[in-house]
DNA sequence: TCAAAAGTGTTAAGTTTACACCCATGA
DNA sequence: TCATGGGTGTAAACTTAACACTTTTGA
């Protein structure tokens, strides 16, 4: 260990991948965004989006080009989900490979592009059989979000920026797929200052037209407190 | 991306490492076990353990190995951190690292085999400078290791087999650095039945002598409900 | 006999849950 | 005028937090 060039040179090296879980909510639903492989091997089974990290490049940064490739969208927010790194994941060839989630707002996405890609969003409810270890990857990814999303603000990533308390309401009802109390949501939410109320209204859902909200970023880094 | 191998060959392999935090607790204090490095660069510099993950050899057993190879020690608890990427993290080489925390119990461990590594424990609140991003991957891996034992009972992996109320009680205020009322601690691990009074008495501590209890992992499992 | 750690209950405060009706509006 | 989703408060159950003294025993 004495010599620096030695010490790196007796080990091998590795392809190293990442993929994304790329999530969503629309309609009350929450979908990933998944490729059918058209083309050998597990040809018509579907996939996430992944890509090789390359030299002069971060595996942080490669995640973030992964998903800036399929859905035009920068500036997202991600969380790495841990490595997969089994010696057969890839029946290929050895692959190491880092899942990260991202949370998205659907209609931001570039729809071209994700079809050019052979990619469609799928419900999270009805997921089909994926390649390699994938599902793994999915099911680890939404352990982590629904930790994170009791103790962050990240929900509102996934909602336009001005939403309806019902909008929201229903997001956590499917991130924990139970039914919530509307009045003791409320309640909660209410306590939170920096979810303010804006002097528009959508009148999309309802004929009476609901208030709509929005997040105050500056607001919840002095407060810091978020607990749902 | 029709031909299979086209596919993989053309894009960049890399070492990828493994890094371990150990956690051990005693006498009331959490340590970790640092490398005092005794050559360059870096040299004089405190750092993780690691390795590199080899061929055949996924990357959660290379975690394995590497403790192994410092303690002695086999079958522990080890969780996975997060993977560090960035392209400079090493000065010497482009190195992906994939950080591991382990929780053992310091009194099993090979303390001939720690000496010969030139490593030692370290108090938890003391840490010294570290090299690269390692300082980095212990925050990362305490925040884990707090969310982690209040939902799992991973805290016994640090203590003896028999153990005392104290001695538990003592291991949560390290851990988050604040203390705790011993009425009200004693009270929510009555609730635990898993949690098993022992006719066992540790004269160790006190003349009056304290019982000593032990975690039946299969009451656990029946169980399956952990808050702390 | 006394110092030092072990052991033991109760009450108040705060948090969480359950629950049902009126409102505003466009079709 | 009525169907639809929007909006609102209170009381009971439960959980958490605060608090101080007695016991045992070896030195």
């Amino acid at each position: 260990m004495k010599k620096q060039i030695n010490y790196y040179e007796n080990h091998p090296k590795f392809y190293v991948a990442v993929d994304c879980i790329i999530m969503g909510f629309i309609d009350g639903e929450l979908n990933l965004l998944l490729l059918k492989r058209n083309f050998e091997p597990s040809m018509g089974y579907w996939s996430l989006m992944g890509g090789f990290v390359q030299n002069e490049e971060s595996v942080d940064d490669a995640a973030k080009r992964v998903l800036l490739d399929l859905t035009g969208l920068n500036d997202i927010y991600m969380e790495q989900v841990g490595t997969f790194g089994e010696v057969d994941r890839d029946p290929g060839e050895r692959v190491i490979s880092v899942a990260y989630y991202a949370l998205i707002n659907i209609k931001e996405s570039d729809k071209k592009l994700v079809e050019s890609h052979n990619a469609s969003w799928v419900n999270i409810n009805s997921l089909p059989p994926l390649i390699f270890d994938h599902s793994e990857m999915i099911e680890q990814a939404l352990r982590l979000i629904r930790m994170k999303i009791t103790t962050a603000p990240i929900c509102f990533e996934l909602l336009p920026k001005l939403f309806t308390l019902t909008q929201l309401q229903k997001l956590y009802e499917a991130i924990y797929n139970e039914v919530i109390d509307k009045r003791n949501f409320r309640k909660r939410i209410a306590e939170m200052k920096y979810i303010e109320k804006t002097d528009k209204i959508d009148k999309t859902t309802s004929k009476r037209g609901a208030a709509l909200y929005k997040f105050n970023h500056k607001a919840y880094l002095k407060d810091q407190k978020f607990k749902l």
